[in-house]
This record gives C-alpha cells, sequence and structure tokens, in this order.
DNA sequence: TTGAAAGCGCTAACAA
DNA sequence: TTGTTAGCGCTTTCAA
C-alpha cells in the first residue's frame, strides 16, 4: 500500500459516495461537475448525498488526473515584500483580485538569491499552471528558461530576446521623453533624470527616451545629470542634493517614481528652492494606494498609468491562456501613459 | 485514456529515467530520494542520469502518493494587502522566511466576503498541508470549522473557544495594562485609549488590561475616553481631533498601534499641544518595517514586539506540527512586550 | 539490492 | 444514461 491512511485519513471520497448510492464513482463524478449526460433527478440526488456526507474533492487527485492544479505562481525576492516603498504590493493586489474571479489559488515564491532553481522547480514540478515574472532584465534568462519548460507564462515589462512571449508593458520609452519634452516646452535645458538601475528593461528605455527627446531639441546630455537609483524617498534626498551642489545645477528634475519625487521635495525645501518656481519637477505615477501625486505640494505633474491595473491584465492573459481562450500566439499590451499636468513645472 | 498528453506533454518522468538505465521505477524513485536499499553506485548512476535527463518530480502526483504538498496556506481578506498602513505585510514577510527556509510553498488566497468557504475548501481539498489564519474574534467560528477539518493548523492571535488548538500571540492585556499604568504613574488620570473594534480579541484584551490598570488605582473609566477604531493615520487624527474638544479632553493618549499615534501627534501639532508636555502619548509598537516609533518626534514611548517575528513562529510551529516534529497537542506561545521609554510621556 | 504491482482519488474514453 | 476500465506519476509493500 501507498499509504496507511487511505483518503487522508478523512475524507469522503467519491467512492464513498458512490457506495452509498449505489452508483458508480464515473456517474457521481458527472453528476457533480454537471456533465449533460447525467438526468437531473440523478444528478439531485447525488448532490444531496454529496453534501450530506460531506464530500470534498481532492485537488491533487483532481490535478494529476486532468493536469492542472488551478493555481499561479509568482516568484519574487523576498526583499520586494519588506521593502515599504515598493509597487509590488499594488501589482499582487491587482492580480489578487483576478486569481479570486476566476477561481484560481494563488501560489506566492519568495526567493533570496536563486530564482532560477525557484522557478524551474516550479515550472518543471507542475505545481502550478502558469507562472507570472516581473521586472525583466534588458536580456532576460528567466524567460528562456520558462520558454523551455513549455509552462505558460507572462512578463510584467518586456526583455530583448528572441523568442516569443506574452507581456504587460507600459511604453517606458515615451513616459520619460515626454517627461522631458514637457520641460523642454518650458523652457528647461538642465534637465536631470532620476532613473532606475539600466539593467532592468524598463529603465534602458526610459533612459533612451529622455535621451531621444533632448536629441530631438539639439539639447547636449550631460552624464552627471542622470542618475540612476533606487526609487525611495530617501534616495530622492540624496540625489536632489547631489544635483543640487553641482557647479550648474539642474533647473528641473525627472522622476522614475513618485517615492523619488517626494525626496526631492524635501531636498528642495531643505535648500530653500520652491518646487515649481525656482525647481521644476515631474514624475511617473504608478497610482499606488497611499501616495498620490495630487497630494504632493505643490500638486505634482506627472505621467500615470495603474500598475494595479497591470496586475489584473497580467493574471487575467495568464489564466485565459492556460484555459486555452488564447490562440497559441503570444499576446504583448503596451499602454502609454496620461500626461497629468499640476503645478510643479514653471518656465525657466 | 485520462489525458491525450501523457506526462503533461512534457516531462521526463520517473518511468523515462528507469527506462534509459534499465531499472525499475521504484529503484529510480528510491535512489533519488537517498533510500538505504540502494548501493551508492546505483545513486550516483541514477542521480547523473536524472540530471543529464533533466527529470523533475511531479509534485501533484508525489503529493497524491505521499498524502502531502509541502505547500502552507494562508487566507486573508483582499482588502488587508491594500491597505497602505497594516501590519499584514510584516507578518507575511516572516512567514515567508520560514517558509523558503524549510522547502515549502506559500499558496496565498484572498478572499472578499466569504471566507469560511474559502477556508473549508481550501482545508477539505488538501491543496495545502496546513492553514494560518489571523486576526482572531473573540469567538471564532474559523477554529472549529477548521479542528472538524483536521487539517492542522496554527491562529495568529487567540480565541475564546472551547476546542484546544495553537496559537502565537502577545499579551494584549499587559500592554494596554502597562502603558496605562506608566502614564497613572505620570499622574495622568483622564487617559483615553484608542483601540481596535472590540469583536476582535486582541482588542479585547486590551480594553480589559485598561480597565484593570484603571481600577487599581481607582481611577473611574469614562466612556468617552475609550474610543474603537481603525488603526490608521487618519483615524488618529480624527479621534484625536474629537478627544481634544471635549469638554474635558484627557491629558493622555494610549495608541492601538505605531499608524495612530502618527495621527495624533498631527492633530496635536494643529491643535498647538506639545507632545510630552501638553499632552501625552504612548502606543504599541509592531516594529513594522519603515516606520519607528523612535523616528517620531519627540521620540514615542511604546510598548514593543515583533510581529514579523510572529510571523516566522507560526509557519515554524505548522511545519512542525504537519511533519510530526511536535506531539499531537497543541502548543500557545504568548509574547510580552517590552516597554521603551522615550519622549512623548510628560507629568501631567 | 532490485522489481512487480498495488494504490493514492480522480477523470474520461469506451462499451453497454 | 450508466458502468467498466485504464490511466495521471509517484511511493511503498512485498516478494525475489
Amino acid at each position: 500500500m501507498a499509504n496507511d491512511r487511505p483518503n487522508q485519513g478523512q475524507g469522503i471520497g467519491l467512492k464513498a459516495v458512490a457506495d452509498e448510492l449505489g452508483l458508480s464513482q464515473s456517474t457521481v463524478s458527472r453528476a457533480l461537475r454537471n456533465h449533460p449526460s447525467i438526468p437531473a433527478a440523478t444528478r439531485e440526488r447525488v448532490a444531496q448525498a454529496a453534501k450530506r456526507m460531506g464530500y470534498a474533492p481532492n485537488a491533487r487527485a483532481r490535478g494529476l488526473a486532468i493536469g492542472r492544479t488551478e493555481a499561479i505562481g509568482l516568484v519574487f525576492p523576498l526583499e520586494r515584500l519588506r521593502l515599504v516603498q515598493t509597487n509590488f504590493v499594488d501589482v499582487l493586489s491587482g492580480i489578487s483580485d483576478v486569481v479570486t474571479e476566476r477561481g484560481y489559488n494563488l501560489l506566492l515564491s519568495p526567493f533570496r538569491d536563486d530564482e532560477a532553481s525557484v522557478l524551474r522547480r516550479l515550472a518543471t514540478s507542475r505545481m502550478v499552471d502558469g507562472l507570472i515574472i516581473t521586472r525583466p532584465l534588458v536580456h532576460d534568462p528567466r524567460i528562456r528558461l520558462l520558454a523551455d519548460t513549455g509552462i505558460p507564462f507572462v512578463v510584467h515589462g518586456r526583455s530583448d530576446v528572441d523568442i516569443p512571449y506574452s507581456y504587460v508593458d507600459v511604453d517606458n520609452f515615451e513616459i520619460f521623453r515626454r517627461l522631458a519634452e514637457l520641460l523642454l516646452d518650458y523652457g528647461h535645458t538642465r534637465i536631470a533624470a532620476l532613473n532606475s538601475y539600466r539593467r532592468f528593461r524598463y529603465a534602458a528605455a526610459r533612459a533612451a527616451g529622455y535621451r531621444a527627446a533632448m536629441d530631438s531639441r539639439r539639447q547636449p546630455v550631460d552624464p552627471d545629470l542622470v542618475l540612476e537609483t533606487a526609487m525611495t524617498e530617501e534616495d530622492g534626498v540624496a540625489c536632489a542634493a547631489r544635483l543640487l551642489s553641482l557647479p550648474e545645477p539642474p533647473t528641473a528634475i525627472i522622476c522614475g517614481s513618485i517615492f523619488l519625487a517626494k525626496g526631492v521635495y524635501r531636498a528642495a525645501a531643505e535648500a530653500g528652492l520652491q518646487i515649481g518656481r525656482d525647481l521644476s519637477v515631474v514624475a511617473h505615477d504608478d497610482q499606488l494606494r497611499g501616495i498620490s501625486a495630487a497630494d504632493f505640494v505643490p500638486a505634482l505633474t506627472a505621467t500615470q498609468l495603474s500598475v494595479e491595473m497591470a496586475g489584473r491584465r497580467l493574471a487575467e492573459i495568464l489564466i485565459d491562456r492556460i484555459e486555452g481562450k488564447l490562440g497559441d500566439d503570444p499576446v504583448g499590451e503596451v499602454s502609454r501613459p496620461d500626461l497629468i499636468l499640476r503645478e510643479s513645472v514653471g518656465r525657466r
């Protein structure tokens, strides 16, 4: 025997219900899942008995039989959960919503350093039906890894790899391009950019967008004004302080996140500069819960795009794919940001 | 046939490895799991082949065979993830840590309203080996529900039910008692308490602790000074404003959370009151990431106890229980808080 | 030390 | 409309 406690020691299984009613397991199984071949009368009897006896299907056995678990996985660095200033919880919130709506479960797999092995294990063990990965690098090895296992997956963001894959992304090039052009329109030329680390594809795209805007106006790009940093308030303070102490400081700053912008506001206040008059600030806003560009004083001009909505789309696409509701071709969605003009920008 | 793509369409299974080596499935299975009956030589050969062929065990099948999944579940209201001011993420972080260390997976099941059915489904479907539940009510029906299914579970907090269960809790009675006594020691008698909703066991315990302290000093409890509220900064502002506009306002306020305290600080500032001189404030501090009682101005006197550590213990106890490392008797752990004196309290 | 075979609880093809 | 039967991929007993 494989197990000394049949049926996990508890359960009323299909067998018990079938015996009780003098039916076969398969009839009971079909009745419970509303198979058309089962007449209403039988279906009713079975439903009654199942309920009375407290029958609950065993997900492990069902998963093995149908080849699906009805769960999707999300692998992420433990750190991101700990971070206070992160959009991770908002993405997760969007994913959770859809997962609930569609009757799936969400398997969270945190990792400390070796993401690849966690991903591989999850994918090949068929513990989940599909996976979501986030924050891809410019050339992200995870995509090939997952494609090779054959498991359905969706990427939050894009990566420059030569295999097709599904993704949900925002137009990061456009985000920084528009923010830079806005500032150029207002007469600024010494425009600083606080960007994330360029190994991440989204940051690389933003850097390119910034450069494109500057190039199109024949403005030189001063490398001292382009900083790579984490997206937190503290880093915003530090970067701004550094920029403002330059011999020829910027008159405007583009921030990759709203947290960064908050830090810049603080640094400006300390330096006695008034935002919108002495220093212009713009940012990209993920529309996170609990912090709003409109509530900044003065209100912050920003591109905006809900990252929670992105979470929703990620889960929707993944589940559709798992259920075969999408063709075999990968789908990609790129949202373009709205630019909301508020009071943090002034003429130079 | 049950499935038109045997082995999920991909996988190198035990069978393939066995055939390759001219061994039986069972030998390969045992070799891979270091069964003592397998000689080192064979074990080695098998390990090589498995690696070379890219064998990965199918978790669904394994789970079915051994009756375990090596995953634990956490059911929580979708809302809590969305909340900015919540200790949920910190608890989750502690749980994640341990889950990773022990090689388990964490299944997050968000729900919108019908928690009971989500719990029951998770428990009876044997999708996970054990469950953690949080924020129990004074009489929490979930405990009986889970106990009836027979699944191992641990509660973050206690509940007054007459069945044994495992829990990790803090001494909430003691927390409010000590905070109140401290204020009484400083000569305060009009002491307000901002507590959570008393249907939650922890809030009920805190209310009792407050009352016990007052009673022991023969101080009457003014119902106007005891407020039930959510634990956010906004609510802190609102409650404090209300208390300060009383005909006979309190001279000291006990806050159930550090967020609440933050709001009280704000309201005091608006009212032109100086914390520590015109108004004394104390709080309980869950030691959340990103907000520290020591950083308040003036620094906040508080009881403290790491809620992340509680998360760790919850997972440790649950997994030990699943693996049979604990006896059959439930275990309960109650931590007592440290009281850290800072500058937010003054003599009346 | 190894293999054959049964079984975990469920689904589904096929036959009746 | 229902039952029989053969899996899903793995573990484990039992026998060799």
